[in-house]
RNA sequence: CCGGCGGUGGCGGAGCGGUCAAUCGCAUCAGACUGUAAAUCUGACGGGCUUGUCCCUGCGUAGGUUCGAAUCCUACCCGCCGGA
């Protein structure tokens, strides 16, 4: 079962307040989807994870089909089951994986570019450890570096034995240093391959597409129209966002216009929390993001007075809670100076009370911005 | 008191005649991270500035040998171990 309900539209901008209903229950949307790569939001368990008020998480078809495989996942009934998880669940279709283990580390680059850094990447050129072919993508596994072919009907066969309520299709992440024919070329394999997911799936899990064309606005808009006009579920946004962060909001405002207004947009791996705002406001119901895992794991914390460095040793000092106004279970009974005392000493636990707090945090951050629509005021 | 071994940067520890401000760890400091190759990576880490194929100081202390010493010799100081 899958159903998207628009409760209310924003009369400022673009937002809207929905619900997005699963078999594994319903998403108060916009919602913001923590990333738990290898069906493990790193450090928590899932009661852990309910806690933090997270409503469902995004799982990796490449990471999972390495380990432990999607027939052992399968065999233990699904991701849900083997993880623990009650609420609902996506998997992403290994695309990213095209970019990352792909132009991404060949060129050591993330999907936003801080610097102009021009169309390096021309037509027809292969990352160094893929192959990129009309049938899909010759993969080095990270791990032995042995060969992994994932093309659209491989990654949907894997994502219909992981068994998560929403998969999307198999795409190509393009680089951010990818020149224009680059781009074009890919988008055409990236919509080729949506048919295909399309023909491939037979469960009733949702399916999202997913539009790419990087920075270049006529192909947003030709990727949006493309994808928006097949039978999806809904859609993701994916790959690059431009060569700075300001194109951003404006890419997505050109998809978005696009896209059917009665379905679901997820935007594919994006989430500081400076962003968070913005995108909501394009219109974006769901979005992705490993940061407020990934850095509390650094010791980065995202408080309401900005961003904390427990690594520092100023902190010490600071008997405070990492943010006052919070009433997760961190905030309410460690102080800054424990939590970074862990951090130096290199306890485990840090890395748990951060995670948590973090994704509290961002959930929270998330929950107020649908408050807000709801009253509107936002 | 005798014998053995050793004293190198904040710490541990390489080097054992020239290419040494000195491999490498650790600690410290700074930076990065947006569909997680990520409890990771990068950089700095004697002092100085005009940040450079730059200058100064330097391998327990003081002398010596040598064109040249952290590296060899002598004395002394300190530490560890063994013997009286």
């Amino acid at each position: 079962m899958f159903e998207f309900k628009i409760s209310k539209k924003s009369k400022k901008n673009n937002a809207r307040l929905g619900i997005l209903k699963t078999a594994h229950g319903e998403i108060e949307t916009p919602a913001f989807v923590p990333v738990a790569t290898q069906a493990a939001i790193k450090t928590l368990d899932s009661q852990e994870v309910l806690k933090t008020k997270s409503q469902i998480l995004i799982c990796n078809t490449f990471h999972l089909h390495l380990k432990p495989g999607e027939k052992i996942i399968k065999s233990s009934g699904g991701l849900h089951k083997f993880m623990n998880w009650p609420k609902p669940l996506m998997t992403d279709s290994a695309g990213f994986q095209v970019f990352s283990l792909g132009f991404g580390r060949d060129f050591g680059m993330g999907k936003i570019l801080k610097e102009k850094n021009g169309g390096k990447i021309k037509s027809g050129q292969q990352p160094k450890l893929l192959k990129i072919t009309s049938e899909g993508v010759l993969f080095r596994s990270p791990n032995d570096g042995r060969k992994i072919f994932i093309g659209p009907k491989e990654s949907i066969k894997i994502q219909e034995s992981l068994g998560a309520d929403i998969i999307f299709a198999f795409d190509e992440c393009t680089p951010p240093i990818a020149n224009y024919a680059y781009t074009k070329k890919s988008l055409k394999l990236t919509h080729q391959w949506a048919q295909i997911c399309l023909n491939a799936k037979k469960s009733k899990q949702a399916l999202f597409g997913i539009v790419q064309g990087g920075k270049f606005k006529d192909l947003r808009i030709e990727s949006a129209k493309f994808i928006g006009n097949l039978p999806f579920d809904g859609f993701g946004i994916g790959g690059e966002f431009g060569d700075d962060k300001k194109i951003m909001e404006k890419m997505i405002n050109w998809v978005n216009k696009e896209l059917p207004e009665n379905k679901p947009r997820h935007l594919l791996g994006i989430g500081y929390l400076e962003d968070i705002p913005k995108i909501i406001k394009a219109g974006v119901d769901t979005f992705d993001c490993i940061v407020p895992t990934h850095y509390g794991r650094r010791g980065i914390a995202f408080t309401s007075s900005g961003e904390l460095d427990l690594n520092k040793s100023k902190f010490l000092q600071d008997k405070k809670a990492l943010d006052k106004k919070c009433p997760c279970f961190v905030c309410q009974n460690y102080s800054r100076s424990y939590l970074c005392h862990l951090f130096r000493a290199k306890e485990i636990s840090a890395l748990k009370f951060l995670t948590f707090h973090n994704l509290y945090f961002f959930n929270s951050f998330v929950e107020n911005i649908r408050n807000a629509i709801k009253k509107g005021k936002f």
